[in-house]
DNA sequence: CATGCTGAGATTGTATACAGCAAGCATTTT
DNA sequence: AAAATGCTTGCTGTATACAATCTCAGCATG
């Protein structure tokens, strides 16, 4: 892999969120994927760095659930098993709910910009780091930061997969559009029990493709 | 502080993790208060280990949310704010209602032993340590361990305030004992929508009394 | 041929050394 | 006297050294 180093730049990022950062993206990404090793000496070298920050940032990813690590025997890229995957999207599916019932209830300005948007791809894990489809801006709406981390945490860790559907992601739009104009407009609308019921069958409906969309050899 | 070693028991559980577990239980059980300073060298000739597991612990606490860290300054044990502590309660409302939701739906046999347990106290932010209160069973029974790991992370947020509410916390079993018993039954009955709305409305009411119960010196 | 042992190499866990930043205090300057 | 400046001290961030543990090829043995 090629080998980067960080910008020499000391202004507010220590080099262990610089590498914490660096891993995330690598994973989400796909650049580490999912099953792969993860060798402390390896990446320090990588990324130019000791392996003093390189050991916090694994902790972290580990705290994420996105890297295993086991006592003694280092670590691996997170490789999420069908039930596992079903687990991430029911919970995604009951936190992006709660966050939309509580948008709906949220001052009205906030609400009308959500409805005048045009949303620019379905969102269900979406988007890989933009941060203007409807995940992101609902997390942003809904007024609470621990619904929302808890949100964005559980979606970037299905975030490495959604990469894998290749052809299945491109039809998405199409299918995600309705299911998602109707949770807008319920939101929009003020309509908080609509609004839940509606994120709720949104993410299961994308919960659904994703499974079907997946191989045996990449979602055992 | 009284110092502290860690049992020279090399099995299976490494400094940094054991310093983890110890610094989590100091917060919770008010051993460590809120906003008092985190210094590396301190909590490791405490403990009696070098600086390298404890910074591994920090990391981990700064990701559970009960400690700031800032660079090259230190951290804090985390001092909730009124708007915070509301903010945490509505979360775990979300999150607890919709373990309910899915823990209604579950296989009949664990929801008829739901009903049949007596339940020891209140369970909104709740007895320490125990895992017999109505949360950790919950946690249990609902089936998504992501859920469930949000659940009880918010809920060890709100712990170190529940001790500080004295003498409105013995009050609890009596004002909580109603909605508690309402959730249980309708888990156990089996209805999804009334287990929700009986389980937020219960965690709801909690909140309610908790930040009534704490003074503004405790809770700015 | 299968099985178990062994030792070198690799990798992690922990301790320590060193450098850089930050806050407080004393001294100087106006 | 008040403000500015420069030390001093304590703490954190990172690198590196050392110890403990795991892995696995190679070999002996049944």
């Amino acid at each position: 892999m090629t080998r980067v180093r960080r910008p020499k730049d000391p202004t507010e990022l220590s080099a262990a969120e610089w590498v914490r950062q660096q891993l995330i993206e690598d994973i989400v990404a796909g650049r580490l994927r999912p099953g792969e090793k993860l060798c402390e000496v390896k990446i320090a070298s990588r990324l130019g760095c000791s392996r003093t920050p390189v050991r916090e940032a694994f902790r972290h990813l580990g705290a994420l659930g996105l890297a295993n690590f086991e006592k003694n025997r280092g670590g691996n890229v997170v490789r999420l098993e069908r039930a596992m995957m079903l687990e991430l999207f029911e919970a995604l599916a009951e936190v992006a709910a709660a966050c939309a019932g509580l948008a709906a209830s949220r001052a009205e300005a906030q609400r009308r910009s959500l409805a005048e948007r045009d949303w620019p791809h379905a969102a269900a894990p979406a988007g890989s780091g933009g941060d203007d489809d409807l995940f992101s801006v609902l997390f942003g709406v809904c007024g609470n930061r621990l619904l929302s981390e808890a949100g964005a945490t559980i979606r970037c860790r299905l975030l490495p997969y959604w990469r894998l559907l290749g052809k299945a992601a491109e039809e998405w739009p199409v299918h995600g559009a309705p299911g998602q104009a109707e949770t807008v407009r319920a939101m929009a609308a003020g309509d908080g029990r609509a609004s839940r019921r509606a994120m709720r069958a949104f993410v299961l409906m994308a919960r659904d493709q994703a499974v079907r969309g997946l191989p045996c050899s990449v979602l055992p």
